[in-house]
DNA sequence: CGGATCGAC
DNA sequence: CTATGTCGATCCG
């Protein structure tokens, strides 16, 4: 019953606005908060999308419960520790306080209810909705007293206020009002930064001060009473006695109907219906001017922007994002406020303030903050050495910038977009057919917006939600990057083969299906790209010739589906003697020399495909083995071959965690394995009882485990697919999921736990002591001494992106301690004039997730190595 | 790198 | 009947 509750809950607080205020149709007063509720259950209780909620909630619970077992086994001394440690950091921060700039965050009022009431004045004065019956993107501010709000699927709305209009998105509308709007913002500040479609923060800062030498003239603004806009059809009437300092929010007639300002909406009685701007022989029209102080400028932009578009916005001034952000939240709708630039102005704003209030702080952080006492910035602050110890860095970082009061002073530029994607909902779609075709059609609409903006990734991500809501992301990064429908499929339709392979006989009943595409090349990249993996791969062709190109050859190996996979014969004899060796080593528990050879056979690999590449006859059909189950894998690509290899030897290292209790319906028993899976699985357990009794034996795994799918890589263009393998580990959706806990000690009495999906791929555990291995790179053939297997392949990757090693350059490892200043990008891209893609990047405040103490982490501590480093 | 999660609009 | 789409960040394994 708790529990019932808690769907929206939280998120319909002081929302009611004043109720019985001058309503304008009688007896329409809207509904209290417990009715919403009420109604809101009744709707979703028993739902498959209720199930789901239920199931995130208890999974949040969960990682409730353990932040506060952690928190329990805190002492007082480590809390003493930390507090010293985290006021340190406190002071300086204090001391970086910058109150030097007038951030402006403008916030436009429900904006596309809005845009939709102006346009049709049969919508004011009723609630209405924008958006359809599965989902609202907004509502006006007379729905809301109902309940009705954004994010609500439209036929809930309904059941709240039976007479709720709702109106169908009109994205193209909104982007052209948007972009009047920014129009207006750019004056004050050119680098002003859009948030989505309906706001944006400015600094003024510079502004300002060109200002405060205007002359008055310069500031005033006629008003027009004739609110031309876009479709002309405006009968706005703008406040007709317009003082400096007045509040220019009584002027709007269309939005707020619980306002007095409806009331007094006063059609056309008097249009002006010249379009000259003479303000003198107008007498109705009449002109206002504007002070120099921010709160005047601010002003001056609403009413610029009321008078523009007839729609009006409410803003926010201060001395950073942050509080810029959470000040236009003050007196919305199409109000102000404005916080002093002094530290105790910001902290006396600060003290009260909820935690949710905060951007960045979302429904799952305050949950989890309120699990820990903590409801409000004061007690944020009061809490913070307790949080440094729950939180990781970055959390509780920015946890302590938001007690402070502190935020980003500077507006970026927006960053270079990192990923661009498309999904849609359906009605369940189960047929294996339709699954492709849709993917299909995804990867077109994706291969269009790339090419629009001229990039490619070599990253792909599936993402599947099935009917109960579940959803599960698969990706592949291929070697060379793809854009094309046909390159985007040729991945996407593996990954989507994978899941309707791993739940057969089942079928995948999906309700959504999107594909995503990241890890864009930069410039460097894209040269490389370019030319020297062709050169690498057909050593003695070095050739500029596009028809060559890695795509080229990626289409021509791996997109044909028919096609049949060339030059096996060579490839798997040596793959087969290859893996004797393997089973050799495997079965014997292995030494540190079998090790080397491991390794080494991925030279080989390496080697098999360059020659691969050469060979052009032979296209006889083999069977590769696969080296852990000893199950012959019949003509795979090598893609799903070496997946299925990683899987064996994920499986069998996570054997111990395999017995953990399948609680789960008997159902999913015999659906997850397949008799044939099961055997393997047996095999697997045996081999792996023999093998683990040495750590070697689980380095030389996990070396192995990393080794093959480093091939894997090029395998994928060079080859085509036909046919993967039955997946062992298999990941059914219409599966529930059963997570348990799994403690992690970290010694010195710091230790956390974490909740491990277990019918998800398996994968954690512990690595063992850590021993340097002597790897031999099969690009460069240089023995590599590391203790650190990401390193290696990283060495790997480079040695193949480049043909020839030089240097082995390390890109990111953060360097550890102290300030966060916040550094990221964001990608707004709103001005694209095309498609709605109104994509946001509000605040970036990291999520939370509980950390192992910070000076625990194991961090690289070398940012660059070079080949010296790893030669002996 | 891949997967899950969170948060924002 | 009917619970979005797109993007970035973070964390973990």
């Amino acid at each position: 019953m708790d529990s019932t509750n808690k769907v929206n809950s939280s998120s319909s607080e002081g929302l009611l606005l004043r109720m019985g205020l001058n309503d304008n149709k009688a007896g329409m007063q809207g509904l209290d908060k417990e009715r919403i509720n009420k109604i809101i259950m009744e709707a979703t209780k028993g739902s498959r999308f209720y199930e789901n909620e239920l199931k995130k909630d208890q999974q949040v619970n969960q990682r409730i419960e353990k932040l506060l077992k952690v928190k329990e086994k805190i002492n007082s001394q480590q809390l003493m520790k930390a507090q010293l440690q985290v006021d340190r950091l406190a002071v300086e921060l204090e001391q970086s306080r910058d109150l030097s700039c007038s951030i402006v965050h403008i916030d436009m009022d429900a904006f596309y209810a809005a845009v939709e009431m102006r346009d049709n004045p049969e919508l004011r004065e009723k609630p209405i909705a924008v958006g359809s019956m599965s989902m609202l993107s907004t509502s006006n501010y007379y729905a809301r007293r109902f309940g009705v709000r954004a994010a609500m699927p439209g036929f809930i709305a309904k059941k709240l206020c039976p007479h709720l209009t709702i109106v169908p998105l009109n994205f193209e509308k909104y982007g052209e009002v948007s972009k009047q709007v920014r129009e207006v913002l750019a004056e004050y500040d050119p680098n002003c930064m859009p948030m989505g479609l309906d706001e944006a923060y400015l600094n003024i800062t510079k502004y300002l001060e060109k200002r405060q030498n205007w002359p008055e003239d310069k500031r005033r603004y006629s008003i027009k009473t004739d609110n031309t806009t876009i479709n002309g059809k405006q009968d706005i009437i703008a406040p007709v006695d317009l003082k400096l300092s007045d509040e220019i929010h009584s002027s709007s007639p269309i939005l707020f109907e619980d306002d007095s300002s409806l009331a007094q909406e006063q059609t056309p009685s008097l249009l002006p219906d010249e379009e000259q701007r003479d303000k003198q022989s107008v007498t109705e029209i009449k002109s206002v001017v504007f002070g120099t102080s921010a709160e005047e400028v601010v002003k001056e932009i609403r009413f610029r922007i009321e008078q523009k578009t007839g729609l009006t916005a409410s803003a926010g001034i201060a001395p950073n994002t942050m509080l810029a952000k959470m000040c236009s939240d003050q007196n919305k709708p199409n109000g102000q406020y404005s916080l002093p630039p002094e530290r105790k102005a910001v902290m006396d704003f600060m003290k009260d303030l909820p935690i949710r209030k905060i951007p960045g702080i979302g429904k799952v952080t305050e949950k989890m903050l309120k699990a820990l006492g903590i409801e409000t910035c004061t007690e944020l602050y009061q809490q913070r050495a307790m949080l440094s110890l729950l939180f990781s860095e970055t959390s509780w970082h920015n946890f302590l910038d938001i007690s402070l009061g502190l935020g980003s002073t500077h507006l970026e530029r927006d960053g270079e977009r990192k990923s661009m994607s498309t999904e849609r909902t359906f009605y369940e779609i189960s047929a294996e057919e339709e699954q492709y075709t849709l993917c299909q059609e995804l990867c077109r609409d994706l291969a269009q917006d790339l090419q629009k903006e001229g990039l490619k990734g070599r990253t792909v991500t599936l993402k599947l939600k099935n009917v109960r809501f579940e959803v599960k992301t698969r990706a592949f990064t291929v070697f060379s990057a793809v854009s094309t429908e046909k390159e985007l499929f040729a991945v996407a339709k593996d990954l989507l083969r994978t899941e309707i392979e791993n739940v057969a006989p089942h079928p995948l009943r999906l309700r959504l299906m999107g594909v995503r595409v990241s890890g864009f090349l930069n410039e460097e990249e894209r040269k490389y790209q370019q030319s020297s993996i062709v050169s690498f791969l057909q050593p003695g062709k070095q050739t500029s010739d596009s028809s060559l190109s890695p795509r080229k050859l990626y289409q021509e190996h791996f997109t044909k589906p028919s096609e049949t996979f060339q030059r096996e014969s060579f490839f798997n004899k040596k793959r087969a003697a290859k893996q004797q060796q393997n089973q050799k080593t495997f079965v014997n528990g292995p030494t540190n020399e079998q090790n080397l050879q491991d390794i080494n056979s991925s030279v080989i690999l390496i080697e098999e495909i360059k020659e691969a590449f050469d060979s052009k006859n032979a296209d006889d059909f083999q069977i590769l083995i696969c080296p852990v189950c000893f199950e012959e894998q019949k003509n795979s690509t090598l893609e799903a071959f070496n997946r299925h290899i990683d899987k064996c030897l994920n499986g069998t290292l996570n054997k111990d965690n395999a017995e953990m209790p399948n609680n789960n319906s008997q159902e999913s028993v015999h659906n997850v394995f397949s008799d044939k899976e099961l055997c393997q699985k047996n095999k697997m357990n045996k081999l792996v009882d023999t093998a683990q009794s040495t750590n070697i034996a689980d380095n030389s795994a996990s070396i192995s485990t990393k080794a093959f799918p480093k091939v894997v890589v090029m395998n994928n263009h060079s080859m085509e697919g036909k046919q993967s393998l039955p997946s062992d580990s298999a990941c059914n959706m219409n599966i529930e999921q059963n997570y348990s806990p799994t403690i992690i000690s970290l010694g010195n009495g710091e230790n956390f736990e974490m909740t491990k999906c277990m019918q998800d791929t398996p994968s954690a555990y512990s690595p063992g002591p850590r021993e340097y291995k002597v790897l031999v790179c099969p690009v460069c053939n240089l023995e590599q001494k590391t203790t650190d297997l990401v390193l290696f392949n990283r060495h790997v990757d480079v040695c193949l992106n480049k043909g020839i090693i030089q240097e082995l350059t390390e890109e990111k490892v953060s360097p550890v301690g102290s300030h966060i200043t916040e550094n990221s990008k964001n990608v707004g891209n709103l001005d694209k004039g095309h498609n709605c893609t109104n994509s946001t990047t509000g605040t970036k405040r990291p999520g939370l997730m509980i950390s192992q103490s910070s000076s625990k982490k194991i961090k690289p501590s070398n940012s660059k190595c070079t080949i010296e480093t790893f030669l002996k």
